[in-house]
RNA sequence: GGGGGUGUAGUUCAGUUGGUUAGAACGCUAGCCUGUCACGCUAGAGGCCGCGAGUUCGAGUCUCGUCACUCCCGCCA
């Protein structure tokens, strides 16, 4: 009798009351059943939204009976007549509240179990169970909604970049191992066994030949992979919006980039963002802030207050000041209530990052109530009221140490008093731009310089002469986006001139021979007409992640790894067969525990 | 590699100083109910207390180990 496959008229969101009359036909999933003995509701659901179906005897006796084995997430047909609800009936709470469908067919095309866990945002399951049924976790309204708003971000993406004469290429995920960076991911070659390709970490280099082959406007949206320890924030396989551009600046690309940026959040979420993101040099978000990604959502900015204690009393303070050491503060106004126990968490908080100690001093009315504050002169006092406009009621954290430490600690505490403090506003969107970067560091434990960026970031200009002989003071062409406090995506302006990029590998501790056997192919290829050229590359998945409002990236990507990089819907990764792995020539020696 | 948190019914959780029969809510099953929309009422089923050792007369509870998930440090241009 009933036969409503491929009749479908509408989704499950579309009607109203002006298609009241109309007959229609819904296929959805059965969110809910209720059974009234004589009357059955059934709210039907789809990936737009729900509708209230009625199985009335009155309509259908049939049908109304058919209807009693219906279950939760049972997949139905349903023909019916669109009505308005009875008088008071009406829903406010649901798009279609003003409606129903009088259902006089029914059609099950499939039935199911009861679902491990109810579908609906209220409902808070485990991670575990969520990644273990995650077809299931993709119907709740809070994950449908996030996927759907990925793709309307990486549609807007697409038709933004089109439209700026960009051109889709795709990089192969086959490549080459760079040693630069993280991790690889590698894959066996069964046909050229013992060697193995690696899956990229990136398409750096691919882009660049891509700019030197002519393509002038080159994106992609990417996969990349990272054999590195995950966090909510990271996945050994993310998405990029990777991108390369010849014969422009770094303010063209930003400029592009802004552009893009506005274009998504205009048309994910409506919402028109400040004209121009503000520029932070590398230097200024350090000395302000801490950290080379601010969040700028609230102040309590950073204060360097070395000057003032480098000959203080308290010989922790002076003796790091004497020690080319950094001392700096945050005034958190009006939290001189803090208890002892919530300034020793703060202590523990900055432990975390290495600070060995956490000083701190309230101001009261009439005197300083500190465990150090005794050992400042009045002096001292004095110039430390004014640089840091101290007032009762005030209290003030010092973090004393080596720049880098000083910087991390206390840069991530005022992001902990930010949160504490409740200065954050969630429905805030505080881009900043960060440029200048150092082009190298220096790494303690390999005794050698480190590119910051990547090594083929082309130093400023004016900073090339002392390349070799001031080489940490070396500020690079490269820039980084940062949204409340999170890196979205960061750039620079390439190495167009293979002599330049040979000197960069020469004091990167990659030597000639090297060089050639890793990179090679880009050297030959700078040496065959390389235009200008630099670009930029979006972590896709902690925008929309912000986008989102979510806390965990995993959220907004559809089949996500846990963080021992398993994915529990599927089993993987798994165990090789013995056939194939002798195909690969490989043997697996497990390594047995004493 | 290291530190913290969690693990008890299908799900989310409670579980007293170690004590005899491990509870609640939601979900599920059955029955009743013609206007619900977190429907209602009645009854019922459902437990390897993550796993393994140990201490003890006795362990969900204490100890050790282990596994899984998670947050963070290291790591991640």
């Amino acid at each position: 009798m009933t036969d409503l496959i491929g009749k479908r008229t509408h989704y499950c969101s579309a009607l109203r009351e002006s298609h009241i009359g109309q007959e229609v036909v819904l296929m959805g999933w059965v969110q809910h059943r209720r059974d009234h003995g004589g009357v059955i509701f059934v709210d039907l659901r789809d990936r737009a939204g729900i509708t209230q179906v009625v199985f009335n005897p009155v309509i259908s006796a049939a049908v109304h009976e058919k209807a009693q084995e219906i279950r939760n997430e049972y997949v139905i047909g349903v023909k019916g007549k669109v009505a308005a609800r009875l008088e008071g009936m009406v829903n406010p709470n649901m798009e279609t509240g003003a409606i129903e469908i009088l259902a006089d067919e029914l059609e099950v095309f499939s039935r199911a179990k009861t679902p491990a866990f109810q579908i609906e945002d209220r409902v808070e399951a485990s991670e575990t169970i969520r990644l273990q049924y995650r077809h299931l976790d993709l119907r709740r309204p809070q994950l449908k909604n996030n996927i759907l708003a990925r793709h309307k971000a990486t549609m807007a993406v697409r038709n933004y970049l089109d439209a700026n004469g960009f051109i889709d290429i795709e990089t192969p995920f086959l490549t080459k191992s760079t040693p630069e960076g993280a991790r690889d991911y590698l894959v066996p070659s069964r046909v050229n066994q013992g060697q193995f390709y690696a899956l990229p970490q990136s398409p750096q280099l691919f882009k660049q030949l891509l700019m030197i082959a002519g393509f002038d406007r080159y994106y992609q949206i990417v996969k990349c992979f990272r054999d590195e320890d995950l966090r909510a924030d990271r996945q050994p396989e993310f998405t990029q919006i990777d991108m390369e551009l010849s014969f422009v600046t770094e303010e063209q690309i930003m400029e592009m980039a802004e552009g893009m940026i506005r274009t998504v959040f205009k048309t994910v979420l409506d919402l028109d963002l400040d004209p121009s993101f503000p520029r932070l040099t590398y230097d200024e978000a350090m000395e302000r802030f801490g950290l080379d990604r601010p969040d700028l959502r609230f102040g309590l900015e950073l204060c360097n207050v070395s000057d003032i204690v480098a000959k203080t009393g308290f010989k922790v303070f002076a003796s790091v000041v004497k020690n080319n050491g950094l001392v700096k503060a945050i005034n958190a106004k009006g939290c001189a209530s803090f208890t002892r126990r919530e300034i020793d968490e703060l202590t523990e908080f900055a432990a975390v990052y290495k600070a060995k100690g956490l000083a701190w001093i309230k101001i009261k009315e009439d005197q300083w109530q500190s465990p150090i504050a005794k050992f400042f002169t009045d002096d001292e006092k004095e110039a430390l009221r004014q640089r840091l406009d101290l007032e009762p009621g005030d209290i003030v954290f010092f973090v004393a140490d080596q720049p880098k430490i000083t910087n991390e600690a206390l840069g991530q505490l005022r992001n902990e008093l930010g949160r504490r403090l409740n200065l954050i506003r969630d429905d805030e969107f505080k881009f900043t731009w960060v440029t200048d970067f150092p082009l190298m560091e220096y790494d303690e434990t390999e005794k050698r310089h480190q590119a910051l960026h990547h090594p083929f970031t082309c130093p400023n200009k004016e900073d090339l002469d002392k390349l070799e002989t001031d080489t940490l003071n070396v500020k690079s062409r490269a820039y980084d986006l940062v949204l409340n406090g999170i890196e979205i995506g960061g750039g620079s302006i390439r190495i167009h001139d293979m002599d330049l990029q040979k000197r960069i590998f020469k004091l990167l501790g990659i030597g000639e021979a090297e060089a050639n056997e890793k990179f090679g192919f880009l050297l030959e290829a700078l040496e065959s007409g390389a235009p200008p050229h630099g670009g930029i590359a979006f972590g896709l998945d902690r925008l929309i992640m912000l986008v989102c409002k979510e806390d965990s990236i995993r959220n907004v990507i559809a089949f996500p790894k846990t963080q021992k990089a398993t994915c529990l819907l599927t089993q993987a990764p798994s165990e090789a067969g013995l056939a194939q792995l002798q195909e690969l020539g490989i043997r697996i020696s497990k390594i047995s525990e004493q």
